[in-house]
DNA sequence: CTGTTAGCGCTTTCAT
DNA sequence: ATGAAAGCGCTAACAG
């Protein structure tokens, strides 16, 4: 208990303590204030609450001592964590880069940090990211390395109560909110490309097919070149990755099989492109001469690669953005049934590796 | 006050509450036991304080109910978070991709999870987020895009009690804890390496010069040109930011301008020599048949460009895993004086963007 | 072995 | 306009 100054000429103006961690305790009996007061005064929504002489002397204080806030303990009063997660499959796919930059960006100025984790497509790794990011209470997971059969592990999560929503790797049947890209229509416009440039026998190098953008991409492809009545020359297996390594395999085994080899190749994103342009050369053949590529994503090394890939753009810092901002959103209302967003039309973007087949 | 059922057979066995989240609480509620029992046999440090039996009861209750730690409470409590950030210029840069995977396998046994920001070179970006993860109580700062100039900066957030550690771009006169990488020798054997083929003019595209590693390239490789009595043509200005364009420009201007032009280059990174490759050809001349180039890193994309880089291979895997390590030690010892840590020895790897010099 | 009590740092009724 | 008291979910002495 404490006794009054109401008498005193100078109150008796504490000293800090030193040492201890300045907590908004410390500010208090330093400004002469409950607690309380500190805690108005320095919260944005409430400081008019608080008298203006009173207020300049705990910020003033709080300066001065050099207090910051404990977000983590305000976080656990409010019942919040201002945290996500962000879970992509593989961070040296350079796609994930200005997705990653989009999501921050549509989160910056709301106060939201996310965790990065890189399941690296392992069902075991992703169960411990799921769980951990569950257990840190994140206010929602933006998932990007989705594969089909992580369906009900997510949906698990959902269930434990943290709301995940899914981009580039979405999962249609399941439910969750996503951010959609027209992989089906990039794809078709990729193959109306190679059609148009007058190639009559056409193959793709697939991507893993328990991915969901690598099956619409093969599905726009086929769809689109049969029903232009060109052929489809079949390949032998999808790329268990999308690795450099993985597309000059694939790509050397499929153009070396084949009799009556295709003229054009739609390869299913870029890295595995940079692959098969290597097979391509490696087999002695040459790009576009004797068979053209496009690739998908459009990703930083597109323009620079021998000779320049022609590619489908995936505005990855879009749709970074968009799973940034429908995160937000879920979080404000988690019952909300959310439209599925997408994140802008695929985009051909032409340059040297395509052109007219062999004659 | 609950009155006490000691006399009746079975027990009570309440039902467990609907909606609110479990917590500990709701556990002990429906085990019939008290918190703290339930907080033990839970904690796997303490279980065996527990009998047997009641351990068994928990856990099955603790299951059943789908009760999952709240690790930020039980941070709170404990005073540690578990957390650390990881702060890079440009995500974009793929050598943050490996950097980042051995960081947080460093970290992965011992249930820490990092906060991935990218400050884009950005001085306020950057305050922002140093700010932002000493409120949230990151326990350490793993910082890779320090720029000299940003000293002040980080040591005051080690003054507000946040240890920060540098790797990969570090300020060697500010005394941080670093996990070092020799680049003046790195830079000294593509120097080596050049003059071994027999050049005898040499010129190099610097990045800024305002970041540790480029600086010490520019010295190891002007300093070794110099010891071997080579030509070292003089730059105009170093790339303002180390990206493909920058490199295309630079690297234009230089081998445009200049009367006497160098027959190779050292480019102080790989994402640089993509566009001073792509400058030579648009240049019209050859790569290495008119000028060999150089460059660093030894990123995914080096042996795909045209012709395959040549470079300094970095081992951004073994450094990100080193800097991980640095940042657990410094946090179990906050005063130890930690030694630079060093993130392995450079080596050369030649490919095909270096030959002799035109005759 | 288990229960009691207190408290991490902060916010929020509820008083006054 | 400010203070008092309670509590977010959990852990850690200190009993017994």
């Amino acid at each position: 208990v404490t006794t009054t100054t109401a008498e005193g000429s100078d109150p008796p103006a504490p000293k800090p303590e030193p040492g201890a961690a300045v907590t908004i305790r410390e500010v208090a009996r330093v400004a002469q204030v409950h607690v309380s007061t500190v805690s108005r005064a320095l919260d944005p929504e409430k400081r008019d609450l608080i008298g203006e002489a009173t207020r300049q002397r705990v910020e003033e204080v709080a300066k001065e001592l050099g207090y910051r806030p404990h977000l983590v303990a305000s976080g656990l009063r409010r019942g919040q964590t201002r945290t996500l997660g962000v879970v992509v499959p593989d961070l040296g796919n350079p796609i994930f880069a200005p997705f990653t930059r989009g999501v921050t960006h549509a989160l910056g100025g709301v106060g939201y940090l996310p965790y990065v984790a890189d399941s690296q497509d392992d069902e075991v790794a992703l169960e411990r990211i799921l769980r951990d990011l569950a257990e840190r209470r994140v206010e929602a997971i933006i998932m990007t390395a989705a594969r089909l059969q992580d369906a009900e592990l997510l949906l698990a999560t959902v269930a434990s109560g943290v709301p995940v929503i899914t981009a580039v790797r979405t999962i249609p049947t399941s439910g969750l909110p996503s951010v959609d890209h027209d992989d089906v229509g990039g794809a078709a416009v990729a193959a109306e490309h190679l059609l148009g440039l007058g190639h009559v026998r056409l193959g793709q190098i697939r991507g893993p097919q328990d991915v969901e953008p690598f099956r619409s991409r093969t599905i726009g492809f086929s769809r689109t070149v049969q029903a232009h009545g060109a052929t489809l020359v079949p390949d032998a297996v999808p790329a268990p990755r999308a690795s450099v390594e993985d597309g000059h395999r694939i790509t050397t085994r499929f153009l070396r099989r084949t009799r009556g080899r295709p003229t054009a190749l739609f390869v299913q994103n870029d890295t595995l492109a940079i692959g098969a342009l290597q097979a391509i050369r490696d087999l002695g053949l040459r790009c576009p001469n004797d068979v053209s590529v496009v690739g998908y994503n459009d990703g930083p090394f597109a323009p620079h690669t021998d000779p320049p890939l022609t590619t489908v753009r995936l505005d990855a810092y879009e749709v970074g953005q968009a799973a940034g901002r429908l995160a937000l959103a879920i979080i404000e209302e988690p019952d909300a049934t959310l439209e599925p967003v997408s994140g802008g039309p695929p985009v051909l973007v032409v340059r040297s590796s395509t052109g007219p087949p062999p004659s």
